[in-house]
DNA sequence: ATCAATTTGTGCGTATGTATA
DNA sequence: ATATACATACGCACAAATTGA
């Protein structure tokens, strides 16, 4: 873990550190002992004082990322990375596979609109179009691992919102729709700090990065049924494009 | 621009709201003025004092993105994004396109060692076995936009180095050793705050984000000829996966 | 059972940075 | 420019828990 933190940057020392250690647990940097070095050890690798590395790790026993014990050290509790394959058949559920027990899609609002400019742009609609509006989190094993503004033609898919509230699921629910299967057809990536927003939704820190996509769905014939922007946790996934 | 900053969260006011600012720059929200709106008027919408704008826009100004005229208002420098394709076909000049009017790759190390596991593994190869590694930084009109590690089969490019360093660009540098012809077969993306080495070689600022792909190239058999880990000035470009 | 070494937990004083008024 | 408040960071000291000899 080379490079040093820095001062006097507006960012504090102990949210760098944070960031640092976090970002070394998801690496298994430290995978061998299953514990964080010791206090002293980092503050000497960092180049700080003990307390500032003590703040750092409680931000992380915070997030549940470490457990410190007394006497013993601090100890790593989670490393988990999800990895999201993007590809024409990118869906949540099963792209997430094995790597986590339970899924969850909750709907936490949804609602019909007209699509602005930038919705009818990617639905290939006029702008102005009525549109399904849904606003949906999606968790693996209890934890945030994204939440979701997705829009449908409303003329197609008025039911979206009943629909992914029984399933839990995009693809399930537009099984229930009518439409068996879809492609991806464009994303989009971009990250960002978080807002306040996705501190709530997401349960993040602030600082803490958020991987945005935006993307596109068609049917087998290339219509767009789905535009959403997702938002994900930065240190909880990774995306792969296989070619 | 909603939501507010927050205090006590280890990140100092005036950077989270230089770090909205220049998001909303870069998304065009101030597109029909060319500048960004008074100061009060920022400090108002942000619920800080005028003066913590002002270290805000003073950190743009230092980075190139705004300019302060008295008597006038700040106007907008730079809003560019550069968008990358992600495809079989994924190349970084060609990607750009006609986004810069000139791009340039500088080779600021090279070297012959032995593939750790990582390398060894996208590869293909027994670790131990002996690799060409190039580090470069690639440019877009004089402004660093990535940074890459990228490591060859020492068998088959062990002209590599030269050929970088004479050509600026890995896909001349392949066509010159033989190679006329490469797969983008695997890209990996992840999100993190820039490291110290970060800063120096992609002109950031502390607190800012890098996008990271770790990618493999083959050739047209299969056979890996290029692993490379990416750091990109995350306000700086987005990525694009068309299926 | 005891002891020493290691490691985390706590307290206090001081200096500097950040933000407001 | 000044005053005030709070957050950040350091340095030192000592207490409490765990481990292994």
């Amino acid at each position: 873990m080379a490079g040093q933190v820095q001062r006097q940057t507006g960012v504090a020392l102990w949210r760098q550190i944070a960031d640092r250690i976090r970002q070394a647990i998801s690496a298994g940097a430290y995978d061998e002992t299953g514990m964080v070095p010791p206090e002293m050890t980092l503050a000497v690798q960092f180049g700080v004082n003990r307390h500032t590395v003590r703040s750092a790790l409680a931000a992380l026993a915070q997030e549940g990322i470490v457990r410190a014990v007394q006497g013993r050290g601090t100890l790593i509790e989670r490393k988990e990375r999800l990895n999201f394959p993007i590809s024409k058949r990118t869906r949540f559920n099963s792209g997430i596979g094995e790597q986590a027990r339970e899924t969850r899609g909750l709907l936490l609002d949804h609602g019909e609109e007209q699509a602005n400019d930038e919705v009818a742009r990617w639905l290939k609609l006029a702008p102005g179009t009525k549109v399904i509006r849904l606003e949906t989190v999606r968790k693996a094993d209890g934890r945030p691992v994204s939440s979701a503004t997705s829009w449908f033609p409303a003329a197609r898919f008025a039911g979206m919102p009943d629909a992914y509230e029984t399933t839990e699921s995009i693809t399930r629910a537009f099984a229930e729709l009518g439409l068996s299967d879809y492609i991806r057809a464009t994303t989009e990536i971009t990250a960002a700090h978080a807002e306040a927003a996705d501190l709530s939704a997401l349960e993040l820190t602030p600082g803490a990065i958020v991987l945005i996509t935006k993307a596109m769905n068609t049917d087998l014939d290339g219509v767009p049924v789905q535009y959403s922007v997702t938002r994900f946790a930065a240190d909880r996934v990774q995306f792969t494009i296989e070619n």
